[in-house]
DNA sequence: TTTCTCCGTTTGTCCGTACAATTGGACGAT
DNA sequence: ATCGTCCAATTGTACGGACAAACGGAGAAA
């Protein structure tokens, strides 16, 4: 993909522009081998590094980037697929801890749903599939998955193999769009004695209720419940007096 | 609050030594009336503006600073206060909207808690100083909070008149330390029915469980539940790829 | 083959300068 | 009293330069 020439007429910045430049070029993976060099990007989008690094900065807000002296910048692919939201932080923070995920397929199929329908903005007859599953990690129920997607660009999802838990990579091998942002709201349940059945929990147990949209070019592609178990999974932040803090995803 | 000048012989960097310090000047409260401007700040320090403003963007990482050019910097006591941890984040977004709290004392005694006293790390026959409250917003519960706290340094919390809400405030104003950093975990519960009925909740509704230590200068001297319905408050945010997202508390 | 040294590369730190964009207050005009 | 203009103050943007700290690879020595 080739650079975008900054224009030194707009009001834009241009440490904006050049962020804006190598975002978009992260997102598109072409930084997988190598981040370039201050130097290097100094000479490509002419300008001071001054500039280059103030750029670099912003875009590194997030961590994106782990950068050292006298060994150069490499992209955090971790703590960018973080970014993709709660839900995908409590994949990680399971994976990080080494734990074997799968899912097993509950539902697979082309249905309509009123609610889901509603998040995604399409009128309630239209067509959906339905992906649902019971996620394990090391064997054992963690979550209860419910994804609704337009039948209009999902229907090859009705062809995969449901053992492995990349939805979002499915989506990109059947050249889906896939979504890249959206919300997320978090609310306690307690589960209805099917979801508890199949999360093996007791009466008295209450659950997490993750509802999530998911967007592309700002539009609604993907609607998604998930249940998951409170017991074993909770939500810790280290909080202090002057320092932003967050709530994180970790097993018990 | 003289301020700490510069070792240049340091290994620590001279924005990090000056951030250090900028930062506990903002706690100790005394840049209310206003922050010093860029150049104030090259004057007192004697560094170059480059390395105050390097200084300056490392202590506003957070926000805690709004800068605009034109007119200066000032001190974002929402975002500093914010920084207290989730709860306090909770409190501060139902007051944002406009919503009155107040709170109801359940309980206020001197007891022991073998719990409270395993978190604070002191002997379970120990004295502590229990503040349970019912806290309202526009009149409505919003959640049930107990604190307890050695009662060595928190006796005076017993005097206190409770219709307040500002568990901190007072322990300042009785000269006592107040917690600036710690730890927090999340829960779904759900609840007992004494507390279902304190909170005005059905027998199918969860809540989410809120455990929370304080502590100062590393020693914990806050444990702290709460209780907070789950129908009325949930957690929630935008995510997008290459972005860091967290949770934050809303009201529904 | 292994270890050590040297050196180039890379980012971090620090300095200085210049000018632009924005703000708010002072002051004059009405 | 109100409005408009001007200007100083303040932060933001951009450039250039210099040197330090850390790293990794090449090549020499053992």
């Amino acid at each position: 993909m080739a650079l975008t020439p900054l224009d030194r007429n707009s009001p834009m910045p241009l440490w904006a522009q050049l962020e804006a430049d190598l975002r978009t070029r992260l997102e598109a993976n072409e930084f997988a081998e190598s981040f370039p060099t201050d130097l290097e990007l100094t000479e490509a989008y002419k300008v001071s590094r001054h500039t280059v690094r103030e750029a670099v900065r912003h875009l590194n807000k997030t961590g994106v980037l782990k950068r050292e002296r006298g060994r150069g910048t490499v992209v955090n692919r971790a703590e960018f697929e973080q970014s993709l939201g709660t839900l995908y932080s409590l994949f990680q923070s399971v994976e990080s801890a080494g734990v074997e995920q799968t899912s097993e397929i509950l539902r697979l199929e082309v249905t309509t749903d009123r609610l889901a329908a509603a998040q995604l903005g399409i009128p309630e007859e239209a067509q959906l599939v339905l992906v649902e599953r019971l996620r394990l990690a090391g064997g054992v129920p963690l979550a209860v998955d419910r994804a609704w997607l337009p039948h209009e660009f999902a229907s090859t999802l009705l062809d995969v193999d449901w053992s492995h838990t990349a939805l979002y990579a499915e989506l990109a091998k059947a050249g889906a769009p896939v979504p890249n942002q959206g919300w997320e709201r978090l609310t306690p349940i307690v589960p209805s004695s099917a979801d508890r059945a199949m999360l093996g929990l007791q009466k008295s147990d209450a659950a997490f209720f993750l509802e999530r949209l998911g967007c592309r070019d700002q539009r609604p592609i993907e609607w998604r419940t998930t249940i998951i178990r409170g017991d074993r999974y909770r939500f810790v932040t280290d909080w202090s007096a002057g320092t932003r803090s967050e709530l994180r995803p970790t097993a018990d």
